[in-house]
DNA sequence: CCGCATCCTCAGCCCGGGTTCAGGAGCAGC
DNA sequence: GCTGCTCCTGAACCCGGGCTGAGGATGCGG
């Protein structure tokens, strides 16, 4: 695991640098702003350690211009005030985690380790059946090349379906995990919306994916159709 | 996707609510942690978001009590204090991951997605007699590599016979196990299945997998015939 | 305030498939 | 072979799950 620890004060880097090393991890230094960011866009590390207060360019420039790169290696901030502004404004900048200072050791490397433990963010984190691709975050739809509009409802159903492609989903499932606990109107609903997703993501192109298992569910082709 | 927020701050939790149903998710709110444990426990939730200082039940509890009733579903639990304790106590009282207050957002959403993602990873489950294979849970099944279109009542009735591949099932049994309890109808039932089985599964294949024991019931061949 | 997209409701239709039934075939004992 | 079972088989009935189109409610942007 190599990590980049950004940190003017020359004698915590140290610190920080032989315990981590200690731990196990391939620790380089970087100690302002500037040579943070380009190390951290030149090497793969798998994660940064950034302070904020750096000479030069501060902690949040550097993460936010590493975000803006598409570099999205795992980030943990470390500031010295505790101030709510710092964390909120370092994480909207990009951070994954953030870190107090003065913090004990152990905090820092199981923080580390979470965060390795999620590894890269994976941005896109899109999820597919065959060539049915969607995303989630984004709220968005591929079959193939080809963009689909869907609905915000549309895709909460569809990707419930994706999450579990290849098994079957019984309707009650789908009602569950997609709408409120308070909904409670026609079952229907999602005869409904399955309807309108065959009419977008099957038909036009052809496929059957979204099966119906009769007396059970339905059943997203695991390969998309 | 069904996300769960015990909070007791009613301002946070709506605010949450609101947010993460911006972002497509389906979200209950529970004010406190007993609450939020019957909840959890009760509905098929994809990811539970728990903060730690609860009235009554405090986070770790519910968290260790969802454990120890054998409820795996992600939780991520909320801590306002920066505590080294908390942290690693939450990590070990089962929950995934963990988020100081105040946090952002987007970070938010960021981990329930990360958690979501590692979620269930949708186990096979096959269950086998010989060359004849059976997936309960996606109601299908296959001879060899050929898939056969089973209905419902076709496969749960094969499914009992593959349980219980080289033994005698008696016609009662089958009836027990497939249909209701409250089915008074003609036993006569079950010969019919067993004919619909024969016409799919082994005549079409020169098989016979499905073995009459005269004044006992059926055997299902353990090496599917 | 209007128009449009989205979400949901509703009622009617269709057909798959679960069940029943009656008669035929096969097996066991005499 | 005859009798009395058990088991097999084909056809028919009919319920209800699933599909569909239309339309109402709601909310949002212009």
């Amino acid at each position: 695991m190599r990590v980049l620890v950004v940190e003017d004060e020359v004698a915590l880097a140290a610190s920080v640098k032989r315990g981590l090393e200690a731990d196990g991890f391939a620790v380089d230094v970087a100690h302002d702003g500037v040579d943070g960011l380009w190390r951290a866009q030149e090497t793969a590390y798998d994660v940064v350690v950034l302070d904020l207060m750096l000479p030069g360019m501060n902690g949040f420039q550097v993460c936010r211009r590493l975000r803006a790169a598409e570099v999205w290696t795992p980030i943990l901030i470390l500031t010295a005030k505790d101030g709510e502004l710092d964390e909120t404004e370092a994480l909207d900048t990009g951070a994954d985690d953030f870190l107090t200072k003065p913090f004990s050791h152990l905090v820092l490397v199981a923080r580390l380790r979470a965060l390795l433990r999620r590894g890269a963010p994976a941005r896109p984190a899109v999820i597919a059946a065959g060539d049915l691709r969607l995303d989630p975050a984004g709220r968005r739809c591929w079959r193939g090349d080809i963009e689909i509009a869907l609905t915000a409802r549309e895709l909460s159903v569809l990707e419930h379906l994706v999450r579990h492609a290849g098994q079957v989903v019984s309707k009650r499932d789908v009602l569950d995990h997609v709408w409120d606990d308070d909904f409670e109107g026609d079952p229907n609903i999602v005869e409904v919306y399955v309807r309108y997703l065959r009419r977008k993501v099957d038909i036009p192109f052809g496929r059957t994916s979204i099966e119906t298992v009769r007396g059970s569910g339905y059943r997203l082709a695991a390969d998309g159709g």
